[in-house]
DNA sequence: AACTGATGCAACCGCCTGCTG
DNA sequence: ACAGCAGGCGGTTGCATCAGT
């Protein structure tokens, strides 16, 4: 799913975020906010570049995230938007409370551009094409959709009906860089335990200062180059 | 069971824009 | 006006997983 973590020439990693990377970004943020992306890393005491930083949080980690199947609405505003603007995600995610210009871009090329070459609106009109492949994938994949989406209803308490403005408060989930545990769980599953997940690590995780198993490491944590730096007066 | 092609999506890259000195 | 820097955006890639044979 995501490409496996390395080292470029400078020493920066690139590929999967680990949670342990996750954690010390989110709680830097949280914390400090991100008045320069590119000094963020430094201060956060991670090996990234400030543009990795960016995009993790944005696409991932920023809180009020909404993960998971897409609603027909949401579907349907994509399409217009689409339609009236073209390939300015940015700007159609404007207009989706939750989702990412990333995800939006994804879910564009992922479901929607092929059902609507020609085909505006509903695939499945004609005869013919309702024969197609495309179009058994079409049904497929809406009723897989719904079928998640009453399974996130009952099991968050977080309402995401049509009509319902997006929640706040929605905290994202760890379930996609480090799926070594998560990764024999279903997608239902996944988004529950990461929940819990959460919880447990957010007991204590925001309201101390953050102490790892490694947080004295020196290879995450060079302090005698931080010392001073904000990351360390938690 | 093994293989293969398709799919989904996180992450990277390069370019563009806006701001500041 | 220009250069340098940082943030943002859209296109593309890599790879795990799924589905079909």
């Amino acid at each position: 799913m995501v490409r496996a973590p390395y080292f470029d020439k400078n020493g920066i990693k690139k590929g999967a975020w680990s949670e342990e990377e996750d954690k010390r970004l989110m709680a830097y943020v949280e914390r400090h906010g991100h008045p320069n992306w590119r000094q963020l890393p430094k201060f956060a005491g991670l090996q990234r570049c400030g543009k990795s930083c960016r995009l993790r949080w944005m696409n991932y980690l920023r809180p009020n995230l909404k993960r998971g199947n897409y609603t027909q609405k949401e579907e349907q505003i994509i399409k217009d938007l689409h339609k009236k603007h073209g390939n300015k995600w940015s700007l159609i995610a404007e207009n989706l409370p939750g989702r990412t210009d990333n995800e939006i871009k994804n879910y564009w090329h992922s479901h929607l551009k092929k059902f609507l070459k020609g085909n505006e609106n509903t695939p499945c009109d004609d005869d013919d094409e309702l024969k197609s492949t495309e179009c058994k994938e079409f049904e497929r994949s809406m009723n897989k959709a719904h079928s998640a989406d009453s399974h996130h209803i009952l099991e968050s308490s977080v309402s995401i009906s049509s009509e319902t403005s997006y929640t706040e408060g929605n905290s994202p989930s760890f379930s996609s860089s480090h799926t070594t545990e998560s990764s024999t769980l279903s997608k239902e599953e996944d988004s529950v335990v990461s929940w819990q997940t959460m919880d447990v690590l957010s007991s204590n995780f925001w309201t101390e200062p953050f102490i790892s198993e490694n947080a004295l490491n020196q290879d995450y944590f060079p302090i005698s180059s931080y010392g001073t730096e904000p990351f360390f007066l938690w």
